[in-house]
DNA sequence: CCGTATCCGAAAGGATACTG
DNA sequence: CAGTATCCTTTCGGATACGG
């Protein structure tokens, strides 16, 4: 929740402090293709540190974008997925694929 | 231009070098209003200090999102504007900026 | 007005070792 | 497997002073 006193009210400022950081648009990336555990994350996103990549999962599970769900089995599995609050982002990390499709096409030799 | 080598080819990750990153995200929001001038772009965007703008508009203007024009006159007087490429990346912003707005709407007491 | 140069502290991030 | 803890390096970014 927002207070009216921590309000600038600038929408974009407000999803950049979200998601506006390169590791977790590339953790939003994954996770919007379905559930993943956490070494799936960590093979699929290329140059993440372990401790980075539970850095900003935590981040992004306090700030309701994703979800946790560890089992209680030996040896241990957790399984990460979008929140409904997380999944409401896709259309933004939609666009920057095209974009990024099309930039990729455009350039290349 | 990009060579094959060069190439993990991932569109989301291409976008992210290019604007993944608070600053260059706010001076993008700006400049998507029309060309402005390196003050208005300092008073516009809250908490950036001068050298860090300096910086990222360097970056923005090799990678080719934006225009520098210079005028010979005094005082100097820049201005910074969008390139066409730069421009491509509108619906990005708009994706970013129409989330905010829904999610500060949802959180507000 | 629009920068650059320099210094410095804070924060991000990598490497490694260890644990339930 | 999925972390935590520690240390260390690199990068980011603020403050200040100065210049065309």
């Amino acid at each position: 929740m927002l207070s009216k006193e921590e309000l600038p009210f600038c929408p974009v400022a407000t999803t950049v402090d979200l998601i506006g950081n390169k590791w977790k648009l590339l953790i939003m990336r994954e996770l919007l293709k379905g559930t993943k555990r956490f070494n799936e994350l960590h093979k699929a996103i290329e140059g993440i540190s372990q401790k980075v990549l539970t850095e900003n999962l935590r981040k992004m599970e306090e700030d309701g974008i994703i979800n946790r769900k560890a089992y209680a089995v030996v040896p241990p599995k957790v399984e990460y997925s979008l929140s409904e609050l997380g999944d409401s982002l896709r259309p933004i990390i939609n666009s920057m694929s095209d974009w990024g499709t099309a930039y990729i096409k455009e350039n290349l030799i």
